[in-house]
DNA sequence: ATGAAAGCGCTAACAA
DNA sequence: TTGTTAGCGCTTTCAT
């Protein structure tokens, strides 16, 4: 213990065995007595020993260190998914750095390869980047997707919400409140195509026998945040078309609190005149006013869920494929 | 290369040099001729191989990983500070470690350990708890604080906004408003102490010649939701007191948001009867009607000061022990 | 300009 | 039950 912190040589010495004893010990893998036991760990505490993890990785090749790739750790959803990622894996004992890819490809593909050299466990990701792809038959790394996933990279587990069904139901939801003319506010951009919520929507027209036009579909672009860009969106609607319809179905909050914000502007009522169905039951949908109903995710499940499949991948085991984790629906003053 | 990932060795037999050259390469450090630059790069680049940053940080007692510890990533403004921290310090070529806390002094001790035994070069600490004190200086990792510190680490560099000059100028500003009777309503529990909001609030009062009653100020016991709790809080206030004041300085936008709920519900207007300033002016204060004028404290400021006095720690100079961010107050409707 | 070799702290195989 | 030792991949003297 020249300077620094001691090591497992100092405390062999100090408590008289061999290195490998300690080891032994401190990993509770081999035998020794209950004496040893009690000298080395009396020892451990007194010089407040802790363990090298460069040294220990180097060793064993694991580091206990995750990677959690996000769009974006400030936003709402993410944080959220993230902070119940972390609770669970500081519970098994890991470490989980942050990277905010900014759904930026060129980023996303960096943290690959310094999480690679970090020897992590295993790899979190929220992208929906086709370019993931590449990263990952690279990587030799266990990865699970969660939320989404590209579409290019079926054979990652991923856990997700069954958004084509909950994007059903919300739409159903308006259609069983009375509305004729449903509008769909997308939240999405890059490659992200995979468009389940559209989908969804889609589906629960057909299903009554309704074909939406092209113009219902409305389709951010990523220019500006969301919640602008829909306010932005709602209010060139209204310009060329006159309040023609009478639901909208966001799929985001910040959608729709755009959507819900041009709506005002107009002195459209909302749910008087058109009703309004946010995605992610964030808090943006409960202080508003109206309150905003809105599909509920589950963040804590679908982290629980994906750090299971992470687990059972790093335990050498095979996960299923595809996780769904269930939604429903909160109604609240938006869809009255 | 056997199996796995190609190390130095590999790469230094395919290049024809010795592992030393490769790493001085690597490592852009010592002599070298161009031609051997070129070779080793291009095995490097056509092998895909990633140094093994175990092994580095064995070694060089480094190892790019910084920690972050913070009460809570789902919250809004931790996890706005986090997004900056994670950007400005992957720029710099480290990765970071979130660590979620709770409030938690066990939690926070066990994350010390972690980090330490993870080598990490420095932490970066969102706390107010004042345990933390021990794990500062048992750790010998270079530490700064940022928001909030505890009142036993005086030695430990921090980066804050001035809250007692932020939260006196928004007392003052209900003050021009008008306002006759102001209550504070606080939202920090635990250690943390300093109560340098309250103290601004009285500041305030003071340099109008005012004194408040001790029921003027309300505090949250942190049972609940800050939201929840500040709701409950005033309409009990309202129900011993009546509607006797027209101001309320609330410590943070939670705790606003919770008292907007109380006076609505009692039919109080706002800002009609009384005037309602939040902190932090997070999202929560612009979704709500009225929209709530709040103290805007500039995350990214705060992340960014923090970081630079961090990495001065790290290249072994000594930053400032205190470093203030300007705040500014956001006015908007509650307070028109 | 380059190579040989020691050693960072640890685990695990092998000995005793 | 315990000790000895090789070696994980890398950086860094010290030679050459």
């Amino acid at each position: 213990m020249a300077s620094g912190r001691p090591s497992i040589r100092d405390i062999a010495q100090l408590a008289g065995v061999s290195v490998a004893t300690v080891s032994r010990v401190i990993n509770d893998n081999g035998r020794f007595s209950e004496e040893t036991r009690k000298r080395v760990l009396k020892v451990i505490d007194e010089s407040g020993y802790v363990a090298n993890m460069a040294a220990r990785s180097l060793r064993s090749s694991k580091s206990g260190n995750i990677g959690m790739i996000v769009p974006d750790i400030s936003n709402d959803f993410f944080s959220s998914v993230a902070l119940h990622v972390e609770r669970e894996l500081a519970g098994q004992g890991y470490s989980v750095f942050v990277c905010n890819s900014g759904n930026d490809a060129e980023r996303e593909k960096n943290y690959f390869r310094t999480l690679t050299s970090k020897l992590v466990d295993g790899i979190i990701c929220i992208s929906g980047l086709n370019s993931l792809n590449a990263d990952l038959l690279t990587s030799r790394i266990p990865v699970v997707c969660v939320d989404r996933y590209p579409d290019s990279a079926r054979f990652v587990p991923r856990v997700s919400s069954d958004d084509v069904k909950a994007s059903r139901m919300a739409t159903e939801h308006l259609i069983d409140r009375g509305c004729r003319h449903i509008l769909f506010m997308s939240s999405f951009t890059v490659d992200y195509g995979r468009r389940d919520r559209e989908a969804g929507y889609r589906e629960a027209h057909a299903a009554h026998g309704r074909a939406p036009k092209e113009s219902d579909l409305i389709y951010i672009t990523g220019a500006k945040p969301s919640m602008v860009e829909a306010e932005e969106l709602i209010t060139r609607y209204l310009d060329e078309h006159g309040c023609d319809f009478d639901g909208i179905f966001a799929s985001s909050d910040h959608a729709a609190v755009g959507c819900l914000n041009a709506l005002r502007t107009a002195g459209i009522d909302v749910p008087g005149q058109v009703r309004l169905v946010g995605y992610d039951d964030s808090v943006y949908s409960r202080l508003t006013s109206p309150q905003i109903t809105s599909v509920q995710r589950h963040t804590d499940q679908l982290a629980a869920r994906g750090c299971e499949a992470l687990l059972t991948l790093l335990s050498g085991e095979v996960p299923p494929l595809e996780t769904f984790v269930p939604t429903e629906l909160v109604e609240r003053e938006s869809s009255r």
